[in-house]
DNA sequence: ATACATTTATAACAGCGTTATCTCGATAGT
DNA sequence: ACTATCGAGATAACGCTGTTATAAATGTAT
């Protein structure tokens, strides 16, 4: 009933996969439709009736972004040491943002961009949230394992996967945002700001 | 021995002025030197003689910014409870990154822009940074007092300083990137995690 | 065979940052 | 007093951007 797609699913991949590239190497504001159309041999417009827009664009990439993320948490094995899984967390997390930091940006904040632009992104049951959630739900089962192990204390775990997520996104992001790094032992500091993340909610002795 | 200036260092405050509001209430990509010129009754090329570029522009508005935020920093008053001084002070940084969102993400990473294009921005005695040390050697002097006073632990004052930093900003970032809020109780719960951030560095008894 | 719906391409529109060109005007050297 | 010089600013252009109006293409339904 209408003339065939001449660019499917794959194409519609490589697309993603080309923006989040060019965002990695360049930023967000790097990227731009028309070379990207000609990479790939075709019309802007047919991006257009691919994804409505640039910024929906970079939204899919941000989704794609978000489900690498998540991933990359679930995929840290569970040795049953509750205490080194929760660490270990920490460290994937870490690992994953500062390898993508412009895609790590965007996926916190959007970038420079106003966030109350577009407030329908945030929404409790976007697709970007729904993976962002998994993400943390991943936490929180490492957080309940420490406190039912005694590590942490007796506080609601959401209040402290909360906190811990708080406390590593700022450290991380600061990385993230800094072409230098704060001192050169930076994995041993991590390391140490980590623990005290863990001190922070300690079982009262 | 040339031209008399048209555009004295008033006009100049009054373009960094605008442009700040305009960074506050339609984001950095909302900037257009076009309109912000024509508002002010001069040619964008004026605008080029005085900053030489839309970034530099941008860069001046955060360099303000950083100003405007080490000085409501600074303007904490110091009671000589060394706890409550401290907290005091993340309540002001609070207060200030979430009254001013897109100036403080710009302040903090230069938003969507990759940082490590103009790593200039970010040396040691570069203006920003030099501003933006003076708010942090206000937190350190507080961090300081508490660990005088038994607050806080005996490690190093940098390196509980600077985790305390990143934990604050951690959430505080986490806030103004998010159109809504985490909970309802934001207040309360932002008082919870400051505590838990102090008690990560607490003395070991 | 005709009408309709939808994908895609071409080309245009309006806007952007930046810059080449030129004018203006005050000072410095003669 | 005259001229050369040099910087500030305006005008207009260059090349780029995201987006969209228009039209061609190509299926299905009638």
């Amino acid at each position: 009933m209408a003339r065939p797609r001449k660019f499917d699913d794959e194409t519609r991949a490589a697309l993603i996969r080309d923006t989040a590239d060019q965002i990695v190497s360049g930023g967000v504001e790097s990227v731009s439709l028309r070379p990207l159309a000609a990479k790939h041999g075709c019309s802007t417009t047919a991006i257009y009736t691919m994804f409505g827009s640039r910024d929906a664009l970079i939204e899919a990439v941000v989704y794609e972004s978000v489900g690498s993320f998540t991933r990359s948490q679930e995929s840290v094995p569970v040795t049953g040491d509750s205490l080194s899984d929760l660490l270990e967390l920490g460290r994937a997390y870490r690992r994953w943002a500062l390898k993508y930091p412009a895609l790590y940006v965007i996926m916190i904040g959007r970038g420079g961009k106003r966030p109350d632009i577009n407030p329908e992104d945030f929404t409790e049951d976007s697709p970007r949230m729904i993976a962002a959630k998994k993400a943390i739900e991943t936490l929180f089962r490492r957080v309940a394992d420490c406190a039912a192990n005694g590590i942490l204390g007796d506080y609601p775990i959401e209040e402290m996967g909360n906190s811990i997520w708080a406390g590593v996104h700022g450290w991380v992001s600061i990385e993230a945002a800094r072409p230098v790094m704060i001192g050169q032992d930076a994995d041993a500091a991590y390391e140490r700001y980590m623990q005290s993340l863990v001190r922070a909610w300690a079982p009262v002795t």
